[in-house]
DNA sequence: GTAGGGTTAG
């Protein structure tokens, strides 16, 4: 059938509307077939409205129907297109771009062209399935066959393609070249650089271009300023974008900033933005006002909860947490995936493992799923930090899915902080098939190794690394002064009071020894003498930054430390002495937890 | 028809 135009009464009448509601296929046939008898499905916005609404049941049915028009137009394909369900996989939406890439096979030219409503859902297609190499092919064809400038519902689409993929340095050029962006590019460009540091962390991209989690965040942050002196009002999805820039980086002073520009400038606090706030301000160290803003919620979902719960995890609260899982359950939200881990992340930090194999019973009882794999991760790490290696073990080697990387590093950093070798080792030798090129790896061998003495082991692993090129992870540090955030590499002298900073190194190394500290060599595990070790462990990024904090900072104020690798053993223990003789609070964010030095004493109980 | 959001084991 060929399609007239459709009537322009056909845009609200009743029957698109019951369309929109067909919940199951038979019910849809029925609309269908009064559609027919109408005429109604003679005509294109109808017909739209009727594939969008079959594509969300049935792959075939929706297909049915595009087969009986003889000539489909673009905008119909574009329907198609962007409606990817489960019942609409992505590979069905690519091959009815294929169809429009098609329609002039064997004909002196195409009938059909792609457009500007065709690209942005193409681009969100392989976002959300993270369809790389398509994206790339489709931005290729997006430039033959659009007109440039692109307008910016393709522009901002491309942006957050390019996010995921973790080439800020694209999605920066791209950025640069649009004109006059619009509230959504702006959006696109900020989110961007959040998610770049996520793929970073988290996906393993490590030849990301644009810097570490703090220069990323400061960029996000800069990019918002810029937006602001351009005269574009941001909405609350800005503010989200740039809440998540100052969690990653730790940025408390800038997160407060955007907290009071939202109450200030009359933005919703919806459950995104208050979400958002709660995961920064425990992130950040606040772990009060992550839970004022928690408590003053007044509707929560499981995310806010995740959120907070998670907070007490990396605080060292697994009782709170423990609590506000009960609390969740009795509001009546269903626990999910998330909630599972971070409540027993909670149990893990504090030795709470009768309670985490609780949780974890729980799983089944609570959601009716199995356990996933990193159900199975919590449960290792829990026992395999509370010196129940065996039972760990035997938990990876008998649970139903095959264990990931993840999992036996957990182990083996519980056999090295009990220093059992031999599972260690098992942990070991599977975490190097799984995971040849990550240099984490290769240092943990090398330290295991080390830790028995058998330095040629040790030296040997270390040259292979600098054989294959795999760098190891620098130490850094971060310490926020009165906004400015200054970094410390391990050993650094590249800061401008470097000179200074040592020279508070060696006071407080003083102080240390009289407070009667010896350093703790065991992390340490270069085949050096005791002498140097000592030396090399008074460079640790940390405490460069700590004397920088007590050069430069008010007296009283909390010291608020972020860092990319966990805290040492020595390092651990001198800051508990450095919050006694200097009398100053100071919390270390490491790279999965934080610790509250105060008096003497580390809100982890020295469980970590 | 069209961009876009918060939580996640080590």
């Amino acid at each position: 059938m060929r399609l007239p135009p459709s009537p322009s009464t056909a845009h609200n009448h009743p029957l698109l509307q019951l369309l929109r509601r067909c919940g199951d296929l038979p019910s849809l046939r029925q609309v269908h077939a009064l559609l027919i008898t109408t005429g109604l499905a003679l005509h294109t916005f109808p017909l739209s409205r009727l594939l969008s609404a079959a594509s969300r049941l049935s792959a075939a049915y929706s297909l049915s129907i595009l087969d009986r028009i003889t000539n489909p137009t673009v905008f119909l394909f574009n329907i198609l297109i962007s409606s990817a369900t489960p019942h609409h996989p992505p590979e069905l939406a690519l091959s009815h771009y294929l169809r429009i890439l098609a329609s002039g096979r064997g004909l002196p030219a195409p009938l059909l062209f792609p457009n500007s409503f065709t690209y942005p859902s193409l681009f969100k297609l392989c976002r959300t399935y993270r369809l790389l190499d398509h994206g790339h092919a489709i931005h290729a064809h997006a430039l033959k066959f659009l007109d440039p400038p692109f307008d910016h519902f393709v522009q901002s689409s491309l942006l957050c393609f390019y996010a995921i993929t973790g080439r800020i340095d694209i999605v920066r050029i791209l950025f640069d070249q649009i004109e006059d962006p619009d509230l959504a590019c702006w959006n696109s460009v900020i989110d961007a650089y959040t998610r770049c540091d996520f793929v970073n962390k988290y996906i393993g991209i490590t030849d990301t271009v644009g810097g570490n989690s703090a220069e990323l965040s400061s960029e996000a942050l800069s990019l918002f300023v810029k937006m602001l002196t351009c005269g574009v009002r941001p909405n609350e999805m800005t503010a989200v974008a740039v809440i998540i820039a100052c969690a990653n980086s730790g940025a408390l002073y800038q997160g407060k900033w955007i907290h009071r520009y939202i109450l200030k400038n009359g933005l919703k606090m919806n459950v995104f933005v208050a979400t958002a706030l709660i995961d920064m301000y425990s992130k950040c160290g606040c772990l009060d006002l992550a839970y004022q803003l928690f408590d003053k919620m007044p509707h929560r979902d499981i995310l806010s909860y995740n959120a907070m719960i998670g907070g007490f995890a990396i605080h060292g609260h697994g009782h709170r947490a423990l609590e506000l899982f009960d609390k969740m359950k009795h509001e009546g939200l269903m626990p999910d995936n998330t909630t599972f881990v971070v409540t027993l992340c909670a149990c893990s930090h504090v030795g709470l493992v009768e309670e985490g194999r609780r949780v974890f019973r729980s799983i089944k009882e609570d959601s009716g799923i199995d356990p996933k794999m990193e159900h199975y991760g919590c449960l290792v790490d829990l026992l395999g930090r509370s010196g129940q290696l065996e039972e760990a073990l035997e938990t990876v080697q008998s649970m139903p899915m095959k264990p990931n990387a993840v999992l036996w590093r957990s182990l083996l950093g519980a056999a090295r902080v009990q220093v059992n070798l031999e599972i260690g080792e098992v942990a070991l030798k599977n975490l190097l098939q799984l995971e040849p090129e990550i240099s984490g790896n290769y240092v943990l061998l090398s330290n295991m190794y080390a830790a028995s003495s058998r330095w040629d082991d040790a030296s040997k692993v270390r040259q292979s690394m600098k054989d294959h090129g795999i760098d190891k992870v620098p130490g850094m540090s971060l310490v926020e002064i009165d906004g400015t955030i200054h970094e410390f590499l391990t050993g650094d002298r590249a800061h401008p009071n470097s000179m200074e900073i040592y020279y508070k190194l060696e006071e407080i190394n003083g102080l240390l020894q009289e407070h009667g500290h010896r350093a703790r060599t065991r992390t340490v595990m270069f085949d050096i003498e005791e002498e140097e070790k000592e030396d090399a462990l008074s460079y640790h990024s940390e405490r460069l930054a700590i004397a920088f904090a007590l050069i430069t900072m008010e007296p009283g104020i909390p010291i608020r430390i972020t860092k990319n690798l966990r805290v040492c053993e020595d390092c651990h223990a001198i800051t508990k002495l450095i919050s006694v003789i200097y009398e100053r609070e100071i919390i270390v964010r490491d790279r999965i937890r934080f610790h509250d030095f105060k008096g003497g004493a580390c809100s982890c109980s020295d469980h970590w």
